[in-house]
DNA sequence: CATAGAGTTCACGCAATTGTGAAACTAGTG
DNA sequence: CACTAGTTTCACAATTGCGTGAACTCTATG
């Protein structure tokens, strides 16, 4: 019944949920809702990385019902798991560990419909106009950043291999 | 006081504001406003790249008093630009040509943000306990992701130079 | 210095979002 | 097979955001 930071001193605990609503504001300022916010950056702060609804509930201070919403945006988006202990009438819901590299995966799948609509939109006006050009290039900025992100990420994945192994080395 | 696009058969008229509302509701799928959306989606799409409000107002079918608050916006983000040309009561509304360039390096400052909370959240946790280390790894790809931005959008303009050369010489 | 064109500001109202409480549903447990 | 913990769903209330109309400001022109 006791939430999982229910050891923690009480000025800790404050200091975590303080980190929790500052990271998730600055979610929302990129463009996410605050409650899915919320969930994932608690989730993070916390050392299992899983939850149960009403850990999440009690540690934010919303509802349950709030939680529910939340988690099923999560879980609709991939970015988080639900999943229940056999024997056990509690989900649990999780992070996955690279949720970031996702998300940056995914914003690229938004660039592609960027690219797509200009590309329209280099027809629309014509292609051998000054609008043209410019939308073509648009679209060609898009396409580029495409290919570059997903280099980007396979150079993450290494690097964070090389990261990790020296942590387990010292 | 017509318009700049008033030449246009209605038949393209109607498919340029097409693509504009389908490019602006891409951009608001990402995060941003609707109407600022609009204005630079016109922009975009026009010839010169430049509009008077009124010119704006027109197009997109709304009060200038939304043209304005959509301006105001923008050209605090330095989106937009805008220009008076002397003995004229009109101000003239630019994007500028690395406008996406730009935002990208832009959405860059808001990865930087991140990285910092997320530090703090490593504090609060400690950082030798399992989400002291998974905040340091989401810290650590922000970061990553930060520097390699830079070296992306370096070769962009030179692939944009390419480009434009190779335009000018076939 | 009066006039009129161009844009801005502000108070209002409509619409969309978001969280809540209460009831309903689901699945373990005795 | 009733009971109960856990979660979801739904209607509603509160908040926020966004565009409009009307009044206001600023500046070029006669």
């Amino acid at each position: 019944m006791a939430g999982p930071n229910t050891a923690w001193p009480e000025e800790q605990r404050e200091e975590v949920l303080r980190f929790i609503e500052r990271f998730a504001s600055q979610m929302a300022d990129a463009g996410w809702q605050r409650m899915p916010a919320r969930v994932v950056a608690a989730l993070m702060a916390t050392d299992s990385g899983a939850l149960t609804a009403a850990e999440l509930a009690e540690m934010l201070r919303v509802s349950p019902a709030a939680v529910s919403g939340a988690v099923r945006h999560l879980t609709r988006l991939h970015m988080a798991v639900r999943e229940r202990e056999p024997g056990s009438r509690r989900d649990v819901f999780y992070v996955r560990d690279d949720l970031w590299q996702d998300v940056i995966a995914g914003r690229d799948r938004l660039l592609d419909n960027f690219e797509e609509s200009l590309t329209m939109g280099v027809a629309a006006v014509g292609h051998d106009t000054p609008a043209g050009r410019r939308l073509a290039e648009s679209a060609e900025f898009f396409s580029f950043l495409q290919k570059e992100m997903v280099e980007v990420l396979d150079r993450w994945r290494e690097h964070r291999e090389a990261l990790r192994e020296g942590h387990s080395g010292s």
